[in-house]
DNA sequence: CAGAATCCACGGCGATACTG
DNA sequence: CAGTATCGCCGTGGATTCTG
């Protein structure tokens, strides 16, 4: 595991963890969606909007400006009429796929045993103190 | 707007994909310490609370709800006075700590990048718009 | 010690309207 | 088309209090 990542102590629970950081850029609901669809390719800001689906621009444009800011995301204006913006994964970003395929793929494997628990949880809970004094 | 679900194509951008429940599992800011925490080995209530430091309980009591509902986390109370409860992560737990590591190695490798596109990017975008009117 | 319950403030986020 | 600006809801989450 990767240790002294921090000042001193090993301690992801400190803010300036970098830890931290990686929640705060995918702990999103839709950074990263936007970046798995910018992983497929360039996207205009029109065709994000339409693909993710149920995002709002606000929340777009909010989203596209922080992965810019953090140079994961590439923006190119094109001062035309009518205006065009295309946006695409930097080579930084790109760098980001497969941990994030990672966690993904970890998704699909245990989505079957997150489920089971699931539905298992309720049954179980109603049954968990009889089990300990037993 | 339920278009097909991600049996076929592996769309994460519709909500009943398996993506989108690893970011409800990860996209909170205390679900990825608590499991880091716990991947270190078993811990009390207390213990948790004391270490993630900065949470409130009603946050680690609800992460660690949902944990255990998903299967993740095991919860052991022992019936004694005064009270003991034991957290530790499940089989099912234990395979998160790959993906999850493999983002914090991410983090690791790639903060400086992030860090200097960020403080690139506010000089940057003071000259945007004149290198634009050039 | 472990947790449930309540109150409340802040901010995330969507909806809408306007601009270049 | 690609945003920005404004408003308002409501969910998130912190602080506090109470119990077994």
């Amino acid at each position: 595991m990767v240790r002294k990542a921090c000042s001193a102590a090993p301690n992801v629970l400190s803010p300036q963890c970098p830890t931290r950081m990686v929640l705060d850029l995918i702990a999103d609901k839709w950074t990263t969606l936007v970046i798995y669809l910018l992983s497929q390719g360039t996207r205009r800001y029109g065709e994000l909007q339409r693909e993710v689906g149920g995002i709002s621009q606000k929340m777009l444009t909010q989203t596209l400006r922080k992965l810019e800011h953090d140079g994961l995301v590439k923006r190119v204006v094109y001062p035309e009429v009518p205006p065009r913006t295309e946006y695409s994964l930097t080579e930084l970003g790109t760098t980001l796929r497969e941990p994030l395929g990672a966690l993904c793929k970890w998704a699909v494997e245990h989505l079957p045993d997150v489920e089971k628990a699931r539905k298992a949880g309720a049954r179980q809970r109603a049954r968990a103190s009889e089990a300990l004094s037993a």
